[in-house]
RNA sequence: GCGCGGUUAGCUUAGUGGUAGAGCGCUCGCUUCACACGCGAGAGGUCAUAGGUUCGAACCCUAUACCGCGCACCA
């Protein structure tokens, strides 16, 4: 045991303490342990992902769980992997493919475009795993599972014939979400709203057989007129009635279009007339639909117009054609008016472009198990934190829409159903040579709503599922946490029937989002999210994980600033710095017990104050609050630990022949063994470092053991004989806070020690006398019987405590401060004999409280009559 | 439009009925023998607004405003 560094140094240790931990296999899983089960599994990030800070949040909170749970002695699973995103990732092939080649997937071929993709996720895919193990994340990695593993791939395809075979999936032509920069059909959960600014349409449809009359339609997309085939208003509506039946004519391609009454227009909206576009609109086609009207399509996939019957319009970009047809209309004086409009677009979440709605034959399911899905959370055999997204979930579930889960993508798990002569049949198997098999793939969330147990095997299963915790983002509620419900009731993986043995996980915590100083999201256009690596590397694992932590409340965005990882830097030098403090005194004791010793006030209180923790700590994990976990670790180590008993323990330490001496070394050594476990979770490197170094136990702190609510009770029974003295550390921490803001007020400079007088309530011993002195830098401190001449005063939990230096004391600001603090206590105790005074106060409080305010007034008046002695002392 | 959260010191926030707390930042003083990634002291708040309930409200209720999020077929 040699002297440490003088500053915490991260980057000289995390990199070995973590190759030794996987080389000891520390965190591996294992199925047949006695150890109660702990089990997490990792939201796979995508192959195409780099690490952020909001990874780092979550994957910290996971990792405090289950560095926890290691600690609590638990046979601990924290399964990671990555997934595959199919569309993420073949966009990000393809660009690199068009910027190296110059051509696209289609120009590549299918086989040699999967080639690039499988070639590209060897080189990057696993990047963010590899950014992972440096923010120090205990995930078993000999398990790491990956969304297209073969086994995986063919559990997707088993549940897609399975559901298939149930008439839970279906093939079918409906409007679904297009999205024209990928070519593909995405689900409703992947269409994002966004508010833009754009324009209101007015346009005159000249009305057949009533000359001069126009029926004028508001439309945000004039150019779809040419896709029109109805004009719609409501049946009740006067201002149209007379036109249902007839006919009005589209201003291109010219021509006749029925005018029909549906009931849902809104008549109040606009012109009260609807243009019917059943191509490209889903309330068109449902009203089209209602009235036989036909099915124009005039978009190409793309997002290009495809109207030949329209020269000026055909091939145009579909933004292009907007204003293309705007001034069409114009010219054949058919455009009333334009508005500007503020309305909200679906757009794709991937490519970000406004998505098409398209009529289109998909794969769709049906979702299963939807009581039970209600259920389960509704009883609380799977709890949200924060609670209230269960609103949010239920609100899903009962809206909730077949799932379009056919995507026109490559790179993905392939549709397990095969064609010839225009029958299918759905099977894993190619049913024989001629049968060619679906060219579109899966949604990559009808993978990962698997995750939580086709990457178990069965032993795995047996000892791990349910696991016990998912941490994950609310943004994916719908996405993923949902449908893993409803696929662990399905597909019943448990070790039973039973729901409480089926459902993936027992309880959701839900991650806020990270925003930065202004409250802005973090995004990469706007260069805000910082570089978790970056940050790393200045601060440690260690700091950043704590600082971010410690800034986390349940359930709210968090506002990101560095100078909260600073802080955790910080802290772990605090720790480390007592450590260091420790060790230059005497060997450590690895099994103290300080409760065998005498005790110092001062050591007794440091106890206290971690029994205190302890209890609250254990609260606080219960209710997923790990902000104020953090912070109640961060209070212990600095204030009681540091700020107050290892200052208290330094005059202790350094007396000579003190009979308490031996007593702070053991509970020093006791509470900071017990810190160090606790802090583990948070910043496993500089904990497990200082643990070795100190030699506190066995060879990795890791399984070292937990100091939670037993441990601490048990603690504050065998201190229950001396809360006395405990009251009596901290009156003289509150005595010497107030001598330091005597010195303060008179100008005396922190390194100038000088002597204070006190005329003690009650004797007070030597080694009480000496760490007050030390505390408020204090020369000495001599006893009196009455006030000094002249001196300045405050009053203390141990007497009134004078500063008596020459010429010091202006007579001016003394009266003022004492008259400050006189009537700072007189507005307190007005306050308290008025509620004690009012009988309708005396009738309805407990009398216990009753007695604590008499208490405190008598109190206040205590300390006001010593204040006004003093004052009258100053006049003589 | 409906629903859910939020609004406390310059910033980030704790505080679910009895005199508003912390960290950062700021000001001042300290190289005090663990730590300047530190120590000490101080200034700074009509708890978003308006009503109500109550002896008493940051806290409970009702509106309003602003911010964020979810949901929704007003083109």
């Amino acid at each position: 045991m040699s002297d440490l560094p003088k500053a915490y140094e991260p980057q000289a240790i995390a990199e070995s303490l973590y190759a030794r931990w996987l080389h000891d296999g520390n965190h591996r899983a294992d199925p047949g342990s006695l150890k109660p089960a702990f089990s997490l599994v990792m939201p796979p990030p995508n192959i195409t992902g780099m690490l952020t800070l909001g990874h780092v949040l979550n994957n910290s909170l996971q990792d405090v769980l289950a560095r926890k749970a290691r600690l609590e002695g638990r046979e601990v699973l924290w399964l990671p992997g990555t997934d595959h995103a199919g569309l993420a990732t073949e966009m990000v092939v393809e660009r690199s493919l068009r910027k190296q080649r110059g051509i696209g997937r289609r120009e590549a071929g299918r086989e040699e475009f999967l080639r690039l993709v499988q070639e590209w996720r060897e080189t990057h895919g696993r990047i963010i795993i590899e950014q992972l193990k440096k923010l120090g994340s205990s995930a078993d990695w000999s398990r790491e599972r990956f969304t297209m593993d073969g086994d995986y791939s063919r559990a997707v395809q088993r549940v897609f014939v399975e559901l298939y075979r149930k008439g839970l999936i279906y093939r079918g032509k409906r409007m679904i979400n297009w999205c024209p920069a990928s070519l593909t059909a995405l689900s409703d959960e992947e269409v994002l709203p966004r508010e833009e600014q754009s324009n209101l349409y007015y346009v005159r449809y000249a009305v057949e057989g009533d000359p001069g009359s126009f029926l004028t339609v508001a439309t945000t997309r004039p150019e779809t007129i040419p896709g029109d085939t109805g004009i719609a208003v409501h049946p009740e509506d006067e201002r149209y009635r007379r036109w249902i039946g007839g006919r009005a004519l589209r201003p291109f391609p010219q021509g006749p279009i029925p005018i029909v009454a549906d009931a849902a227009v809104d008549p109040t909206f606009g012109t009260g007339a609807l243009k019917i576009t059943p191509a490209h609109d889903k309330l068109d086609f449902e009203i089209g639909h209602r009235h036989g009207l036909p099915i124009v399509d005039i978009l190409h996939p793309d997002g290009h117009l495809h109207c030949p019957a329209v020269p000026e319009l055909d091939g145009l970009d579909r933004f292009e054609a907007r204003k293309k047809a705007a001034s069409l209309l114009e010219e054949k004086g058919l455009l009333a008016k334009v508005e500007d409009y503020l309305h909200t677009v679906g757009v794709s979440e991937r490519a970000n472009v406004p998505i098409e709605p398209r009529l289109s034959e998909q794969w769709f399911l049906r979702y299963p198990k939807l009581e039970e899905a209600l259920r389960v959370v509704r009883e609380g055999r799977i709890r949200f934190f924060p609670e209230h997204w269960e609103k949010v979930y239920e609100h899903w579930i009962e809206n909730i829409q077949d799932w379009c889960i056919s995507r026109q993508v490559w790179w993905g798990h392939r549709i397990p159903v095969w064609w010839k002569e225009g029958s299918h049949r759905c099977q894993v198997e190619s049913p024989g040579p001629d049968w060619i098999q679906d060219p579109d793939t899966l949604d990559t969330w009808f993978s990962s709503w698997l995750w939580a147990f086709e990457t178990m095997d069965p032993a795995t299963r047996q000892k791990f599922y349910p696991t016990s915790v998912l941490v994950t983002g609310p943004d994916i509620i719908f996405l993923w946490v949902a449908r893993m419900i409803i696929a662990g009731l399905e597909f019943q993986p448990g070790r039973g029937p039973g729901l409480e043995e089926n459902i993936p996980f027992r309880a959701v915590y839900f991650t806020g989002l990270i925003r930065d100083r202004l409250g802005r999201k973090m995004s990469k256009s706007l260069g805000n999210s910082p570089d978790p690596l970056v940050l790393i590397e200045k601060y440690g694992a260690d700091g950043l994980r704590f600082g971010l932590l410690r800034i986390a409340p349940q359930g709210q965005d968090i506002r990101f600033d560095e100078k909260q990882i600073e802080e955790g830097r910080n802290f772990c030098n605090k720790l480390w710095n007592a450590c260091r403090f420790r060790i230059r005194y005497a060997p450590i004791s690895a099994d103290a017990h300080p409760w065998e010793h005498r005790l110092s006030p001062f050591a007794v209180e440091m106890l206290a104050a971690l029994g205190r923790t302890g209890i609250r700590l254990e609260e606080a994990f219960a209710a997923y609050e790990f902000s104020e976990a953090a912070g109640l670790l961060y209070a212990f180590v600095w204030d009681d630990f540091c700020a107050s008993f290892l200052e208290a323990a330094k005059v202790d330490l350094t007396r000579e022949g003190s009979p308490t001496a031996s007593g702070t070394l053991a509970a020093f050594d006791y509470a900071l063994s017990w810190t160090l476990r606790l802090l583990h979770p948070f910043c496993p490197f500089v904990t497990e470092e200082l643990w070795n170094r100190l030699e506190l136990g066995p060879s990795t702190i890791q399984f070292a053991g937990w100091f939670g609510a037993a441990e601490a009770r048990e603690l504050e029974e065998r201190l229950a004989a001396t809360k006395e003295a405990a009251l009596q550390a901290r009156a003289i921490y509150q005595a010497a806070e107030r001598g330091r803001h005597l010195r303060s007020t008179y100008g005396v400079p922190s390194n100038q020690k000088v002597p204070f007088l006190l005329r003690a309530d009650t004797p007070l011993g030597d080694a009480e006398r000496a760490v007050l002195a030390a505390l408020a830098s204090a020369s000495e401190i001599a006893d009196v019987d009455g006030p000094p001449p002249k001196a300045p005063m405050v009053l203390t939990a141990v007497g009134e405590l004078y500063l008596p230096l020459e010429g010091i004391l202006d007579l001016e600001l003394e009266r003022k401060r004492l008259t400050n603090e006189k009537e700072k206590l007189a507005r307190n105790w007005k306050g308290i004999q008025e509620r004690l005074q009012n009988p309708e106060v005396s009738a309805r409080v407990p009398a216990e409280k009753l007695e604590a305010w008499k208490e405190q007034a008598k109190q206040l008046e205590s300390a006001m009559r010593r204040i006004e002695d003093q004052l009258r002392e100053l006049s003589q």
